[in-house]
DNA sequence: CCGTCGATTGACCGATCAGTCAGTCGGTCG
DNA sequence: CGACCGACTGACTGATCGGTCAATCGACGG
């Protein structure tokens, strides 16, 4: 029963790890759940017996991925030894290195679920908004000590710092930028100073 | 004959803002082409009178704001008498009130193509590449005056500054936050202030 | 008036595809 | 050994929807 069980998580784990392949190489509106099933080596039927529809599969891609993501954030968030810097440097490291790791899950993630505000993104809003209160807060609590300059809104910071994040890798997922290990490390460097330090000459 | 041609263009204006409308509301993958006929007031054949495809129609309703765009990029970009600042502004601010004024047109460019690594936003690359590497010349120009640091490259902040946008866009599409006038005014503040400025506390 | 021609109509066709289901297989337990 | 049960199969169905096209309309010129 052990091994019965195991062997049926490694299976649902393949169709799960095929559907990431195939959504990310032709979309999800564009792909039929046969060509999951295909890539998976497995019948199509048993798409359906581990996953109640096309949308479900999708559904958990996202949400095994984003939940990792607001562990990152919530905990960096509240740590007390690190500075606002830090704390956006590691945000911005994790997703960056998730690129780095999974390229197909984030492109998934983002292209076909976080950036749909019609279909999927609606479903999923509460928790995608739980990612952005996150990094707002770190903004917050750093205004709070004086780190950060109080007149810009923490929500809007946030913002601005997921929408960076999202467009540095919506670059690497177009191919425009190259997004070899080096590159990774410099664009969260880039971005956290821009954010912080600014973009004027002293 | 004139005033047959006139007709025309005004069936076809119809037709494309009944699209514009229809895609807001559904999104491009989950409407009929007999919803946009519907919405137009107009027989389904007569949208393919007019255009070529459901494609086509989505194509000419990206490629006629992102042409709007680009004269704006290009001519803030060319004008000797900005700063950097007014530069970004007069493009974000133009970006803003794109929204102000058509919300349905900028949600239809930003989610249902610029957003699309696959499928439409492959199509028109090109297209959009050329506004980030407007606003990235704006960047150079500026590093290249001294106006700007120097250490950030200019294709990076421009790609920030652009995410930064989008998000912004987006959490009006989502209904997150308020997109009045003033609102808007703000947002364009908040963001060249951010970007130049920097977050730090002086 | 009538002929021409583009605008307009909407029924229809064909392809696609998500989801179903009747049945097979193979391991486990009494 | 046989009954049971869940994993697994894939052909099939029903619905959807993009695109076609033959027919009609109506303005205009001759």
């Amino acid at each position: 029963m052990a091994t019965r069980s195991a062997a049926n998580l490694e299976k649902r784990r393949a169709i799960l790890d095929a559907a990431i392949r195939v959504f990310a190489e032709r979309g999800f509106n564009h792909c039929r759940v046969s060509d999951i099933a295909d890539e998976a080596g497995v019948a199509y039927g048993l798409v359906y017996h581990y996953f109640k529809n096309k949308d479900a599969v999708l559904d958990e891609v996202f949400l095994e991925r984003w939940g990792l993501m607001l562990e990152v954030i919530e905990q960096a968030q509240a740590d007390p030894e690190l500075t606002a810097r830090e704390k956006l440097a590691k945000v911005a490291t994790f997703i960056v290195e998730s690129y780095g790791h999974r390229p197909d899950v984030m492109q998934v993630v983002i292209v076909e679920v976080t950036r749909q505000a019609n279909t999927f993104g609606r479903r999923h809003w509460a928790t995608i908004q739980r990612g952005h209160d996150g990094i707002a807060q770190i903004v917050a609590d750093a205004q709070a000590r004086g780190e950060l300059r109080p007149d810009i809104p923490p929500s809007f910071a946030g913002i601005v710092f997921y929408g960076g994040i999202e467009q540095i890798l919506t670059s690497w997922i177009f191919g425009l930028m190259p997004a070899e290990p080096d590159d990774r490390r410099r664009a969260v460097e880039h971005l956290v100073e821009t954010l912080c330090g600014g973009l004027d000459a002293r």
